[in-house]
DNA sequence: AATAAGGGCAACCGCCTGTTC
DNA sequence: GGAACAGGCGGTTGCCCTTAT
């Protein structure tokens, strides 16, 4: 069977992230959930890959990321399911709330691979609770290589974020439009996607129930005044293009 | 201080699987 | 049943930072 590439490849932008490309994904998946990977880009303004999008939301923007040091009960946990699963990361990280199988997939091969062998051989011992560079990476907080990049880390439990009252609803899933968002990062506030502008409020919730949030197919909110938008999300300037223009708009609000 | 080496991690690539028509 | 498509997954690469020399 031929395959089809999945996105055009002329023109579009590889390799790093820019802060404002996380902007535009960010504004974009929050207020219209992932209804189509490859179409997105283009609505959203983006000059990227539908996956290179994909892998960018699940992997760092995504709200509910946990980021930052492994505590020891999540190392011996990729260890005891990759020693019964196999490189089965995705479903390794299944089991560690917050964790991207790309994470674990990476933390493995960058170190516990090493404290496993180390571990198998009798003589030595796992040296839980410190990575290669001792305490380089300081309890709670973390520079990451994008000197503009800050994560925190935190043991708080991780919040959810939902949009604000004021605003309609962000047609994007099931239980239903709420997103999960943990504290643990500032991506998003590095992003001027909270707190000032109120996007997002804050609350607690069950970690749990943000699960089918990324699996549930997406449905337009009737309610939603699209022309908002612009008035949320100022930045983008109206380089976001309507999705569903293609889709029987009856009941928006356009 | 300059350079090399090593390591961490974000991102890409290509294949596989599930879904739709 | 099969083609076409989208999403998911694991392997791998390459950039950049830290540490060692």
């Amino acid at each position: 069977m031929v395959r089809t590439p999945c996105c055009d490849k002329t023109g579009l932008r590889k390799g790093t992230w820019t802060a404002e490309e996380d902007r535009k994904l960010t504004a974009y998946v929050t207020r219209y959930g992932s209804w189509n990977w490859r179409q997105l880009p283009k609505f959203a303004g983006l000059a990227r890959c539908g996956k290179s999008c994909r892998l960018r939301w699940l992997n760092y923007l995504r709200p509910n990321i946990k980021r930052g040091n492994y505590s020891k009960e999540e190392e011996e946990t990729i260890i005891r399911l990759r020693e019964s699963l196999g490189n089965r990361w995705s479903a390794i990280a299944a089991e560690l709330p917050g964790r991207t199988d790309n994470e674990v997939k990476n933390h493995w091969h960058t170190t516990l691979k090493k404290r496993f062998k180390r571990k198998s051989s009798p003589t030595s011992t796992p040296d839980y609770g410190k990575d290669k560079n001792g305490d380089r990476e300081k309890e709670g907080t973390k520079l990451n290589n994008d000197a503009n990049r800050l994560v925190i880390s935190s043991p708080n439990p991780p919040l959810i974020l939902e949009s604000s009252p004021s605003s309609p609803q962000p047609a994007s899933s099931d239980q239903n439009s709420s997103i999960t968002a943990d504290n643990n990062t500032v991506e998003s506030s590095r992003l001027g996607l909270v707190s000032d502008d109120n996007l997002f409020e804050a609350y607690e919730g069950n970690e749990a129930d943000s699960g089918s949030f990324w699996t549930e197919p997406f449905f337009p909110d009737s309610s939603y005044k699209w022309s908002d938008m612009w008035a949320e999300f100022p930045f983008l300037d109206g380089e976001i293009l309507y999705p569903f223009g293609f889709c029987d708009l009856e009941g928006f609000n356009l």
